[in-house]
RNA sequence: CGGGGUGUGGCGCAGUCCGGUUAGCGCGCCUGCUUUGGGAGCAGGAGGCCGAGAGUUCGAAUCUCUCCACCCCGACCA
């Protein structure tokens, strides 16, 4: 027996870790904070990452790559910009090594002129090559995304929720007018909110971001949220408008049709493998994974099940078929016709690999014209006909995948609470967790209060049904403890 | 950075207080046979300078000192 999987009410925190752990997701690496993604984690990063760029393409964006290396000074440019990220920078300030005695060490003689920040967010350097790109209004929008990974030397990590490098990606788009970047901005929060729910199955809550928890150098921060099992939020992305604060900071402007000369408008957004941490705590059990079939790198799997040759010979045939079925339906579908492990063995492993749909077929179904179907999110079973197999797992795919949005969407508001008073605030707070809504009073003051005494931030200031924000003396927002 | 904890075969641990033959156990791994419809059984085997360095001692995983690493809880953050 395999050591198990801490149950989720045991211990929350070692829970997320052992499904880490055991759905071979990611490990720690040598280095502090930093992950190694192993291939299940990292083709999960690829189906998101598909998903993602078509939908940034039919936005209009295209890719580029900026280096991973900032000079030292581009940070300073913008001063909210530099006090936001200054601590939490890795710098390289050597160009070689090299061998003392039996020591190796920085080459003193290798010192850079300036020292290199390891980017912990590409803003500065994009921003300077837009001031050399954009003059006029005909150049603009530029409308780039890049995929990368960034380095932010946290204090404290967790594997895909924050790491020391994390992979994301990050649009950095410029702009003639202010209405226009906005625009922009509102449109991305809505790409990201509609791949969370559509397929993460993650129910989001789109909103605004206080002045303290805004993006460093921007104007105005929005975001989406979501809730996790344990009742703590966690921000699943961000967009920023950036008004002309890197304009002005990297002298970017360009003529407009007036003749004028003007500072360019600025947004950036982005979304990381936090997400994946996102996928894990919203969906998954004491069991191990669980993942929605739309970003699940194999979708259904197929086990063969026999003890003597023919029987083998007969059911890895009937298999063979079914696998080619499924695929020409568009399923990825991998059949495990490995003879070092045994069924049973495999049905816990793709289990806690969290596989959306397990097909067994053996002896018994190849007679009957029938297989075993299970499902892993909730963990049931039945017998269904071969025949017209394809189109029932195609439709079962589906089902689980809205299945797991709408288990989450009523986990969400099962867990979301309005109160009338700080009092009560605390006592729900303390007794249930979850998005608590109520009043604030527009004050960094209530904010660091609240904080300091319950651990409670506020999370976002939700769009009213109108599409601005609410507004008013006291605003209800979404408050919560959060990731 | 403050508080707590842990370093012993690939993984998880016991042994450390009270120093004493070849450092154990579970899982995993290798070989063979039997097995295969929910993490197989039996037999045989491989694998460890006990985190690093120094010291005490006839003798150190165990005692002393120094250092290092990682984990957990806070402050910081996507």
């Amino acid at each position: 027996m395999a050591d198990a999987i801490t149950p989720r009410d045991k211990d929350y925190s070692q829970w997320y870790l052992d499904v880490v752990r055991h759905a071979k997701l990611a490990e720690h690496s040598p280095v502090r904070g930093c992950m190694i993604i192993r291939p299940n984690g990292y083709a999960l990063w690829e189906n998101m990452q598909a998903a993602l760029d078509g939908m940034f393409k039919a936005t209009g964006h295209e890719n580029a790559y900026f280096p991973i290396f900032i000079p030292q000074s581009f940070l300073a440019r913008e001063a909210a910009h530099v006090e936001g990220f200054a601590k939490e920078c890795a710098v390289v300030t050597h160009s070689r090594l090299k061998i003392e005695g039996d020591e190796l060490i920085a080459d003193p003689a290798s010192k850079l002129e300036e020292n290199l920040v390891v980017r912990p967010t590409s803003e500065t350097i994009i921003w300077d090559s837009y001031s050399r790109w954009i003059q006029s209004w005909r150049d603009l929008p530029i409308l780039i995304n890049q995929w990368s990974n960034v380095v932010r030397w946290e204090m404290r990590t967790r594997l895909f929720l924050r790491t020391t490098e994390f992979l994301w990606q990050e649009g950095h788009t410029a702009h003639a007018t202010s209405d226009e970047a906005m625009d922009e901005t509102l449109k991305i929060l809505d790409v990201y909110a509609t791949f969370c729910e559509d397929y993460l199955a993650i129910p989001v809550i789109k909103g605004v971001k206080t002045p303290t928890e805004r993006f460093a150098g921007a104007v105005e921060t929005f975001c989406i949220e979501a809730l996790m099992q344990d009742g703590k939020a966690l921000q699943a992305g961000t967009t920023h408008f950036l008004g002309q604060n890197f304009g002005k900071a990297f002298n970017c402007q360009f003529q407009n049709r007036d003749n004028e000369l003007e500072y360019v408008w600025g947004t950036s957004w982005g979304v990381s493998t936090r997400l994946i941490g996102a996928m894990i705590m919203t969906h998954s059990d004491d069991q191990g994974l669980v993942m929605p079939p739309k970003l699940a790198p194999t979708q259904v799997v197929i086990v063969p099940i026999y003890r003597s040759d023919e029987d083998r010979v007969r059911v890895l045939e009937a298999a063979g078929a079914i696998e080619s079925s499924l695929r020409e339906a568009g399923v990825r579908v991998k059949l495990d016709a490995r003879e070092s492990q045994r069924p049973g063995w495999k049905f816990n492993e793709y289990e806690v690999q969290g596989v959306p749909l397990r097909v067994a077929i053996g002896p018994r179904d190849v007679a009957s014209g029938s297989v075993e179907l299970a499902r892993r999110d909730l963990r049931s079973k039945e017998v269904v006909p071969v025949e017209g197999l394809s189109a029932a797992v195609v439709g079962l795919l589906e089902e689980i995948q809205t299945g797991m949005f709408d288990r989450a969407l009523a986990f969400r508001e099962e867990n979301t609470r309005e109160v009338n008073s700080y009092e009560e605030f605390k006592e729900v707070l303390e007794a249930k967790g979850g998005f608590i809504k109520f009043e604030w009073d527009g004050t960094d003051e209530m904010e660091a209060k609240v904080k300091a005494e319950t651990g409670a931030t506020v999370r976002c200031i939700p769009f009213s049904s109108t599409g601005k924000w609410e507004t008013g003396d006291n605003p209800r927002v979404f408050w919560a403890r959060a990731y």
